[in-house]
DNA sequence: TTTTAATGACTATCCAGTCAGTCATTAGTG
DNA sequence: CACTAATGACTGACTGGATAGTCATTAAAA
């Protein structure tokens, strides 16, 4: 469970007083990911990001400023660019929200960074005011993005008449469940269900529904 | 971050062989969830059991196999009756698909169960054994359950052409999300979902779609 | 030469797991 | 039925190992 990490090749003791706080929260962000914020040794993040421990505690107060830092530099600036394609966007809502969600997942879920939501809903119960902070900043203004889509769906005729609030949540579900899923399970499949197929089928589902439209039982 | 349990009311060293296990499964699932695997104390389990931490080591070798006895008995009997539910049942494939849904909600989600997914998925990268093990005997036979769903209303001509696999796939992430939210952010909420009103907008979205059918368009 | 980034040995604390001892319960005895 | 011996469920102080955080020292850069 625990064995220090591999040191990155290269020249010991240079100083890089720039570059050193993105490395160490880039090899934090990984640990704390694979093992979780206890499990996970602040030596094994220096170490991973070619410093020593000492290190470390010149750039971050201690592990939970470390951990907060992860989270808040990570997630940011996704949830600020998903924010202003919709904002600009000219089309159906249909292609909209198609666009949106592979823009998530090809700016988070094929990422390091879909470990944050896992790392959030972990450690939600131990760090209150960093899961209070991640509601607002991304999910009320994710969910903001999605009903968004939805109400202009509805306002154009494309959309049915639906209850967004709630629809907005559910349609959140499947990317997230794909994002924890990489990080929990792919490892177990035979052949891991490919995200295109699997986005297909999910936008499938939400436009066009399950069942068949009555009007077909009247063709041969 | 780490305080003693409150030790439960009542007399102290009674000797209660057949009940002591599953109260210690029971805090130990309490503590796991809110806390994660590496936070939770075992004299804190202990005491919220109401025993000392010697007796829960009677009762289980060590730590880790307290952990996976807390998934194993609380996630098997589950899957098992909704397979159960899922053989037996006659009418619409609709009507199946709402039924279950309804009954994983009031038969996990609704219930301290709903915090085992969260672990598993915390506690993946540490316990990869388990994560197998959760992965086959329980995701794996719920996505069947769900494909057979699926199955059954295409052959009945309820349900369009879809890709099966994905799809079923795709129809857990609204479940997962809802399970996931109990735990990490309902308590922000100003004015907390109601699940009815969630699963009822998921089971619309699923059934009928957003696109509103183009014979719509032909109505006044 | 001065400044300061970087180091790693060190300390203080925390907790999983142990075990010698305690006492509630019950089987055995008169 | 009353009394005692034997059992084993239960306890909690203790130990060993691990690691978060410190700081005196080192050496790269200016």
């Amino acid at each position: 469970m625990s064995s220090s990490e591999k040191t990155r090749p290269g020249l010991r003791r240079t100083r890089r007083k720039e570059s050193r706080p993105n490395e160490l929260l880039e090899a934090a962000l990984e640990l704390f990911v694979e093992r979780g914020f206890a499990a996970t040794r602040l030596e094994d993040v220096a170490s991973r990001a070619g410093v020593s421990k000492g290190t470390l505690y010149l750039y971050f107060d201690n592990k939970e400023e470390l951990f907060k830092a992860v989270v808040r530099s990570g997630i940011l600036p996704v949830i600020e660019k998903a924010e202003g394609l919709v904002g600009q966007f000219r089309g159906s809502a249909s292609e909209l929200l198609r666009s949106v969600v592979k823009g998530i997942w090809s700016n988070v879920g094929d990422t390091l960074l879909s470990g944050i939501p896992k790392l959030i809903i972990a450690e939600s119960g131990n760090f209150p005011e960093l899961a209070r902070f991640y509601y607002e900043e991304v999910i009320c203004r994710g969910l903001a993005v999605m009903q968004g889509i939805l109400r202009r769906g509805m306002q154009q005729g494309e959309f049915r008449a639906i209850d967004a609030e709630p629809t907005a949540r559910a349609m959140m579900g499947p990317v997230l469940l794909m994002m924890l899923w990489q990080h929990s399970f792919r490892s177990f499949e035979n052949e891991p269900l490919r995200a295109e197929r699997y986005f297909d089928s999910y936008l499938t589902l939400v436009l066009d529904g399950l069942q068949r439209p009555a009007s077909l039982d009247r063709l041969p």
